[in-house]
DNA sequence: GCAATCTACTCGCAATGCGAGTAAAACTCC
DNA sequence: GGAGTTTTACTCGCATTGCGAGTAGATTGC
């Protein structure tokens, strides 16, 4: 029996709010759960086999033109296991941003060096971000899912997409999270590649004292 | 010739200021390298060998006891590399958090799995903090790097351990996001985590204006 | 003196990433 | 209307990485 990882159950709460094909798995993942658990495309395709080795799905070949596509549909024991899941307890969190490994050694290079690629990071965040606020925007809007719970519309579709606004409340504590931290990234590594353009070197003994404040502001910060 | 990851770089740096046996390395990146980019233990053995094929590091097997270990040392065109690298761009910012995947899918549960799933991650995040507050006061420490820095002391170790403190510069830096970036994790999961206790359900109606309210100040947030 | 922990790794299998490849359908532009 | 591009809808295979078990000498605490 293969065992389910986060990337498992990634799939199996996509397919809990609606039967969908292979291919539009891939796409929900490219669109919105990139930003919380990543995946690669290959490894979709075979989760979504293992799903229904697992009983934890089902799949039906269904004609497509000349060809032919896979629906998957969450099965009972798949909803079972996604709510057992829901209550285990989850593991560390993992952060991988390669702008604070190069930060981590950048007394091996230039301040320039630095802060490229700092600015790099910056723009990545701020990509992301934008696709966030993408999302925001669209719940907010006029027809839009909150709309949609506040009962002013009986549509349940919007921009020609079907919504589900019983997972607005979910959605939104997951896009608030990740916005907040995309944000301290952003704001982070743009301010900081200002004040490492002044650097003369990446070690010089001139930047103890902002290294100083650096610290102590850090120590301030803490709660006790 | 075997590829070189961001792991592969991360030895690297560490080898750059000092030569170390593979097990220091491993300590070492358990100690603090984990933060930035966590590798396996398994594989940090690997890439030490690789970085040897590569001509990055040199290895001396020195004798400890009845047994021996080996002692890596960085090359010229290791350093080198390790510039080259530090000059590329970076990939995008990855993050992956189970607590907050959990909350993606919460409406699949009840209420008082999404706040047990919160505060574990908050406890988490609470953990890798106290952690790197360990780091900020011993680097603020009397005697300590910083303290070297400033002239006020020779020395060149601190609590029993050679400190670089050409290198507190660099250190500090990824040390400021990564507490930053935990912070905003404890933080959120923290208070949410109360919010969610006062849940009827996650997917009740009642819930919608707590929403609304999240996702406009989310939007309010946003930098014109 | 002996049990537990630390040092110092190796090994193998399973999980995952990555890029290429296939091929039909749909859409776009002149 | 036909040629070229993009989208749909995936499969495949190798390389990378994670994970847990295993080995065995050294050291430390009681």
């Amino acid at each position: 029996m293969p065992d389910a990882s986060p990337a498992t159950y990634g799939l199996l709460g996509m397919l809990a709010a609606r039967p969908m094909t292979g291919y539009e798995l891939t796409q929900q993942v490219r669109r919105s759960l990139r930003f919380v658990w990543p995946v690669s495309e290959g490894h979709l395709y075979r989760e979504q086999k293992k799903l229904v080795t697992l009983g934890w799905a089902t799949v039906k070949t269904e004609p497509a033109g000349r060809r032919t596509r896979q629906r998957y549909a969450i099965t009972r024991s798949g909803r079972a296991a996604l709510r057992a899941w829901l209550a285990s307890e989850p593991e560390e969190p993992h952060l991988q941003i390669e702008g604070v490994l190069r930060a981590f050694y950048a007394d091996s290079s230039g301040p320039e060096a630095l802060a490229a690629s700092m600015r790099s990071t910056a723009s990545s965040a701020g990509a992301m971000l934008a696709e966030l606020h993408g999302f925001v925007d669209e719940y907010l809007a006029e027809g839009g899912p909150l709309d949609m719970l506040e009962d002013r519309t009986k549509a349940r579709t919007f921009a020609g997409r079907e919504m589900h606004p019983e997972r607005l409340h979910s959605v939104a504590l997951a896009l608030d999270v990740t916005t907040q931290l995309l944000e301290v990234v952003e704001e982070f590594f743009t301010r900081t590649a200002a004040e490492v353009d002044n650097w003369p070197s990446t070690t010089d003994a001139e930047l103890t004292p902002s290294t100083r404040a650096r610290l102590e502001q850090n120590q301030s910060r803490r709660p006790s």
